[in-house]
DNA sequence: CCATTAATATTACAAGTGTAAACGGTAATT
DNA sequence: AATTACCGTTTACACTTGTAATATTAATGG
């Protein structure tokens, strides 16, 4: 049993409401998807379900309904749907990845200046800690 | 029907084969995978028919074995895929998205680097052509 | 020309996904 | 107390995916 369980794409977006604020009942997560998912209430649980048997949430019963909160975090979701993704479509290489996201017109002329910034500083702090 | 189908991940072992070099016969195809694939041959063939019906490949007759080649771009597919996978984990946000492999040290110092002289060539581009 | 063989096409089958409806129990309402 | 309304659980069903085995067709060697 793999720690991270393979979040399919509808079971995302459920995850990322109960990441966001929870513990959460399931009748607010329905309210809280974006607008424009557009699931009935029973399609809703069912994702909640498959959630509940990968082990992504758990849940606290109280009174008629249950409260749930994530067993797994973002974090490391994320980080698995980014190596998954990375080895799918670039062979793994991060670089090439990040490098087409640049080359593709993906980002913004201030998205691009916002990331020279975090570049500089990681700069700035591998040269204050030399190989560290 | 859109335009670019959706390609599962035993596919895109194929379709990077066949993106590789093509035209090119099945057997080709089972014998440039990667070496940790083991796949049957079926299995391999399973996968071209899955594309063909896809249409994201054609083929030639030339005697007794067919010529596959692509029907769609590595360069669209790329796009298609990273698309959604942004918008699956990162809700869209490219920048997001490349912070995020920045930090979690997916890049080696060198690709910073790297990624820092694309960004500048970007940067320069932009002074050249204003507005543009 | 026909049998052999090699390549493609069809079929199989279980697990996962998208999308719900139906069922069942408990709490609230009449 | 009986009924309703709500919430969670079970069941449903078609499509995709991973992984092949089997069937069919066409080319090639005799």
């Amino acid at each position: 049993m793999q720690r991270i369980p393979k979040i399919s794409e509808s079971e995302w977006e459920i995850m990322k409401v109960i990441w966001r604020s929870n513990p959460i009942t399931a009748e607010q997560i329905v309210l809280q998807l974006p607008a424009d998912i557009e699931w009935s209430d029973q399609t809703v649980r069912t994702f909640i379900n498959r959630l509940l048997k990968k082990n992504a949430i758990g849940f606290e019963k109280s009174g008629r309904s249950y409260h749930y909160y994530p067993l797994v975090s973002e974090q490391e979701c994320v980080r698995a749907e980014s190596q998954s993704f990375l080895k799918r479509v670039f062979g793994g290489a991060a670089d090439l990845m990040v490098t087409n996201f640049l080359e593709d017109g993906h980002l913004s002329d201030k998205e691009i200046e916002q990331l020279q910034r975090i570049l500089m500083e990681k700069q700035e702090k591998k040269e204050r800690h030399p190989k560290t």
